[in-house]
DNA sequence: ACCTGAACACCGTTCAAGT
DNA sequence: ACCTGAACACCGTTCAAGT
């Protein structure tokens, strides 16, 4: 989607950089570096021009965010090859999503603004009411099923790439590892019982399994 | 859990402030301002003294906020009465876990840290780990599961509550309102069969539906 | 051991002025 | 219409010095 300001007027200065320009600036200091890299004065001086120069093609950081997001999603999100059964729709189309979010992790910074994360993303979601309908939900419950999946799909994005950033840059023993220490084997059995296996189990991806469970469970009184 | 520094000496010149009068200021601004607004140089005036002594009590910001967590959950994390089944355990000791964090919106900066919120949170990931083993799992299934529940319940969560941050302090119409408005009904027929209910059906909170579709369908294939 | 003051190296954004 | 410079009101943290 493209949500470009007035149409271009040929009066006035001629423009030296645009929004395009802009994002993709942006785009390139946030895949190198970060989205806790990307400043307003880094991306100006990086472009070349003032940092208020840049509220002139974006309204303020947060329109940025989102303009990244939207340019992200526009590139990432290619519709796949959906499955005709509604049920095999609904899983790739949700995982389409995830595939791509994880791709990015920067994007959790923004990611949790809303449900929609941008109009690009419009298509899967049509695609996950419409499976989930077709499985026999009515359009009210396809709703709800929808925000679950999306909350169990944000859930696992956020999850895995915080803990996976903090393990990187940070040397000493992890909190998780503090706390597993101090685990009482009487009290806790069966956490003690998981302890030397839990950073394995959690690096595996199950998110498809998780998916299935949920969508099983969400079609299973219906 | 505390995890106080040295074992406290009389030597030396007494201390003025002390770590649990840092916390406990620090969770005054944040429950009435919100996290973004707790800043050292602002818990610093509140105490009354300059931002540096905090660094004597707190290793950095980061340090802080985990604090406030551990704080929080354990004054906010009440064991219930569970109930004897194990599934029924399992749901209830996820659901009293979403309620604390619900009560408590700001934690989810901190929250997506990892997994593991804190030591007092670790009685109900064992309660959620027997119960899953006692329904039929493996051990090594119940971690899985947990972590599945915990992305629904960390997602719900996050989703949730930054959706409604941005409705209040915004007037113009939201980024989803402009979505919805260009949807086409021929493309996503779904998408705008559901528009006008959106806002309505995404406000109920059906947390405990998702649980409970989550569960099943993690129990359903054992 | 605990606290202070000054300083460093940053932020996002407004405002008034330039071309 | 587009860009600039200076300024405002902040940040987290280091460092050297005080008691």
């Amino acid at each position: 989607m493209s949500q470009s300001p007035a149409p271009r007027r040929t009066l006035g200065r001629p423009a030296r950089i645009s929004r395009e320009q802009v994002i993709a600036t942006a785009r390139r200091i946030v895949d190198a570096d970060g989205v806790d890299r990307l400043t307003m004065r880094r991306l100006a001086t990086e472009i070349g021009t003032t940092p208020m120069a840049l509220y002139h093609h974006v309204r303020n950081k947060d329109e940025l965010l989102v303009a990244l997001l939207d340019d992200y999603a526009e590139r990432a999100l290619r519709r796949p090859e959906l499955p005709g059964d509604p049920r095999g729709r609904v899983l790739a189309a949700a995982a389409a999503i995830h595939e791509a979010l994880a791709a990015c992790p920067w994007i959790t910074e923004v990611l949790t603004a809303d449900d929609l994360m941008s109009t690009s993303a419009l298509w899967f979601v049509e695609q996950i009411l419409d499976g989930l309908i077709a499985c026999g939900l009515t359009p009210d419950r396809a709703v709800h099923g929808y925000r679950a999946i999306w909350y169990f799909t944000a859930g696992e994005i956020i999850v895995r790439t915080t803990a996976t950033r903090r393990r990187t840059d940070d040397d000493r023993p992890t909190y998780r590892e503090r706390v597993f220490a101090d685990v009482d084997p009487d009290e806790l059995p069966r956490l003690a019982q998981a302890a030397g296996r839990w950073a394995a189990l959690t690096a595996e991806d199950t998110y498809l399994d998780g998916l299935q469970a949920l969508l099983d469970g969400l079609l299973a009184a219906h």
